[in-house]
Parts: structure tokens; sequence; C-alpha cells
DNA sequence: AGGCCTATTGGACATCTGCGCAATAGGCCT
DNA sequence: AGGCCTATTGCGCAGATGTCCAATAGGCCT
């Protein structure tokens, strides 16, 4: 493989890991599919990273990350409170499928079971879950104010509407065909414009179209 | 080992890897593990389960159903719809918070997780969480029937629900104090009391004394 | 061109995994 | 007592995993 600067080596591993995670999920991703993804060989991994465990967790953060900011910079097209929760859902939805059916949604799930028993992953995945909701609730709040939405406890109501799209995705992406990512959206949608006092289909798919 | 009749053998077998299973969470339980916290050989586990996939997916089937048929139970002392759902989140709440012998929630994580790479356990699972769904969706509709709730798609409500419930107490387990146990039950109970069109408050706590 | 630093290789190694198999032994039958 | 069924043992096998290391090679210096 030709050489690359530290840097780039870096970057290009923890891009190859990411991929793996997407398909295989933060347990099932070992140092051999990495360096297969990468075309490169295992012992170029260790050259860089200690161990597997700092890989996996600069992993799960890039990938966290990149989900919120995708999310943040979705809410920032909204040219209003309703229109920003839309467009929430429709990202939340669009990134949850990585790839051709895949579900990169699959690394949280390993997280949130992981989260109990390796501290550097329950804090990584603590916060960014925190600032997920934050991001909802100052949306929401924000539409309360503007006289969009009516809402008692904006901070509660942020919790909720998160809370439920992760249950519902939770049993698709588990369970198969138990429930479709189609239920999940719309039930999430609907229940969230129930939440904030919102007409039935106030919240619906903003960009209808969508390239697969 | 004393030499057990097959149906004992079985059943200590479960056991075992229940504690196993409590302490070390579902990935982390290994054939040798169980054996030894036995005090036999790991052949004998094979004897009597042609998989591990097999024995961990009895295992979490047993610790799982029983808290299913304690929430059914709870159910059934419900004297109408309202109350038996009402007494629905009492189990639930109950169940968490004492984690009666050695489940907890944790174990459903850790399921959730494994699903996609282990098809016994993704297919107990999944039918567990049906049939949770499947007892909401039942109160549901005859409440409806009563007149005591209003609900266009009792599937759906309990579905949403359920995964409310999951959802919110996910980030208790999973992440600590960012939430508290009681703003998961009570946000639930609220959630569920809209779906329903039912009074706030109408699903507060049946049993207020609660032993510590 | 020659030298040096280091990115990169490819495999060795120890460990752990689920699983299978031949041998052993416990206990119920006649 | 003797025989037979099978519960139980203990080890071995093949594969996977994280980690390490000596050897190789690419490319920037003087």
């Amino acid at each position: 493989m030709a050489r690359m600067s530290p840097d780039e080596r870096r970057a290009a591993i923890v891009a190859a890991t990411r991929a793996v995670m997407a398909r295989r999920g933060i347990a099932g991703t070992t140092v051999r599919d990495v360096a297969a993804e990468l075309g490169t060989s295992s012992g170029l991994i260790h050259h860089y990273y200690a161990s597997m465990d700092e890989l996996l967790a600069e992993a799960f953060e890039q990938a966290a990350r990149t989900d919120l900011v995708e999310v943040l910079e979705g809410l920032a097209q909204g040219r209003d409170a309703v229109e920003k929760l839309a467009m929430f859902f429709d990202t939340y939805d669009r990134g949850m499928r990585e790839g051709s059916g895949d579900f990169g949604m699959q690394i949280w799930l390993d997280a949130w079971a992981e989260a109990s028993r390796r501290p550097a992953l329950r804090r990584t995945s603590r916060r960014l879950n925190e600032e997920w909701q934050r991001a909802l609730a100052e949306v929401i709040h924000a539409g309360v104010v503007g006289g969009e939405m009516h809402c008692d406890d904006p901070d509660a109501s942020a919790w909720r509407i998160l809370s439920l799209l992760d249950g519902l995705i939770l049993q698709v992406v588990a369970h198969g065909d138990v429930l479709t990512r189609e239920q999940a959206d719309a039930w999430s949608r609907t229940a969230a414009e129930r939440e904030l006092g919102l007409r039935p289909g106030a919240l619906s798919r903003v960009v209808a179209a969508r390239g697969g």
C-alpha cells in the first residue's frame, strides 16, 4: 500500500473502522476486518493504535459526532421551529440507513449495551445523547416562544420524542420486520405532533425525493 | 459431579447461565464460564444444548419471561382497562427498581445488541417483545370497546407506549443519572394518557406505598 | 548517489472460542 | 451380581482474535 503521512493514515484507519462498524457493529469489528477494508496489513493498525479498544472508541466517537453534526445541519435548514423539527426526523431517518439497507444504528445498540461496562464508551454515548436532546429541546423552546407549538416542559418533551424514536428504531434494527422503518418514522412524527399540539401531518417528510 | 436427571440438569445449566449472564452480560458468557459456575465440565453443556446460541436464548427467555409473567399478573389485578394499564406501569417500574433475582434491564440492552449476530436470540427477543406489545394492545382494545379510552389503532399505540418506555429506561440504564427512574416512569405514563385520550393523572401509580 | 528514518509488511504467538469424541463411571434394571 | 444405558469427563481440534516483531521498502534528507 502507498506510504501515507501519519495523519492521513490515522484518518484512513478510523474511516475504515467506521465502515466495518456500520456493517458488523462495535463488538463485531476486528483488526483484520479493518485491515481488509483498508487493503493493508493488520500490523499497520497497531502501528498507529496501541489497542483495539482505543481504535473502537475513537471510531465510535467520530461516527456519533458525524451523525450529530448532520442533524444539527438539518435543523439549521428549517425556517421555523416546525420545519426544523421535521428536518430533524428527515435527517434521523436518512442517517439510519447507511449503505444499501444496512443500519448504521446498530452501533448505537452496541454502545448502549456496552456503556455500563466500558467507561469511555459510556461517557461518549451519554454526551452525544444529551446533545441530541438539547438540540431538540432548543427547537421546541423556540417553537413555544414563537407560538408555533404548545409545551409545558420542552426538556421532557425532547426526551420523550428522542426516546420514542430510539425505542421504535431499536425494534426495527434488532428484530427485523416486526416493525418497518416507515412505521417507526411515521409513528414517531405523529407522536411528536401530539406532544407539541401540532396539527396531524405538520411534521411530514420535508424532502419527498430520496436517493437510493 | 453428581449424576442428575436430564430435566434437573437442564434446569441447573440454565440457572448457571443466568447467573453468569447477570455478571458478564450475554455476549460475555462462554461455555467454560457456565461449566465453571456449575462445577462441571464444558462437554456436559453440549450434551444438553446443541449450541451456545441456543443455551443463551433459553436462559434469556427464562429470565425475560419471569418479568413478563409478573407484568401479566399485574394486569390481571386491574378491574378495568385504565387500572390494568396503570398496574402495567407499576409492575414494570417495580421490576426495574428491585431487580428481583438476577434480572435487570441491562440484559435487554445486551439482547437487542446481540440480536443481529445470534439468530436464536433474535427470535426469542423478538417474540417476547411482541408478547409485551400484544398484552398492552389487548388492554387498550378492551379499553376502547368499554369506552374508557380513545384510540384509532391499539396496535400502533401499544408499540408507541412500549417503545417510549424502552427508550427512556435505556437512557437510565446505559447512561446513569442523565434521567432518573422517576422521570422515565412519570413521563411514560403521561405520554400514555395522551396517547389514549385519558385525563392527566389517570395512570398515576396505583400502589403508593413501597418498601425500600 | 548514498544514508537514514519510518511506514508497511506478513506472519508468529498465545489465548480464547464453540464444539466433538472416545473413555469413564453412576445407577437402575433383571 | 451382572449388564446396560447414559450422564459425565477431559482433552483435542479448528478457527478467530489481539498483539508483537523482525524484515522490507518508500521517500525525504545531505
